[in-house]
DNA sequence: CCCATGACTAATT
DNA sequence: AAATTAGCCATGG
């Protein structure tokens, strides 16, 4: 039962980038995909890879959400994803987040 | 190596 | 605008 310490990999590389995310923007699965794998097509390895979230808390990862603009879900629940999404001050309705492309965090690019 | 699963996305209906 | 379908990728058994 002990935890297999089997990270550094993709896991790592999406938590790393869902740290960088300010208070208060938002990032999509498929942005972050897009930065690791180069594809929005790996958006479900990255769910996954958050899912497993080894660091609640410690990785702001509430702040990732569907590209739709849906809030997606959260391991502690979407409704506990939401409320923290509040406290950042992003705006939430039933399950969709409003101003949700003005919230986007635009990833560091500028390398 | 093959199969199943999932915090996804885009295209269709 | 909401629901369905199909496609893609990493991880685990």
């Amino acid at each position: 039962m002990a935890v297999e310490i089997k990270d550094l990999n993709f896991q790592e590389s999406v938590l790393k980038i869902v740290k960088q995310i300010p208070k208060g923007k938002l990032m999509t699965y498929g942005e972050i995909a897009r930065e690791l794998t180069g594809s929005v097509r790996a958006a479900r390895a990255v769910g996954q890879a958050v899912a497993k979230n080894p660091y609640p808390v410690v990785v702001p990862c509430h702040r990732v959400v569907r590209s739709n603009g849906d809030v997606g879900g959260y391991s502690l629940g979407v409704d506990k994803k939401i409320k923290l999404l509040s406290e950042d001050g992003v705006e939430i309705k039933g399950r969709k987040v409003l101003n949700f492309e003005q919230s986007l965090f635009l990833f560091d690019f500028k390398k």
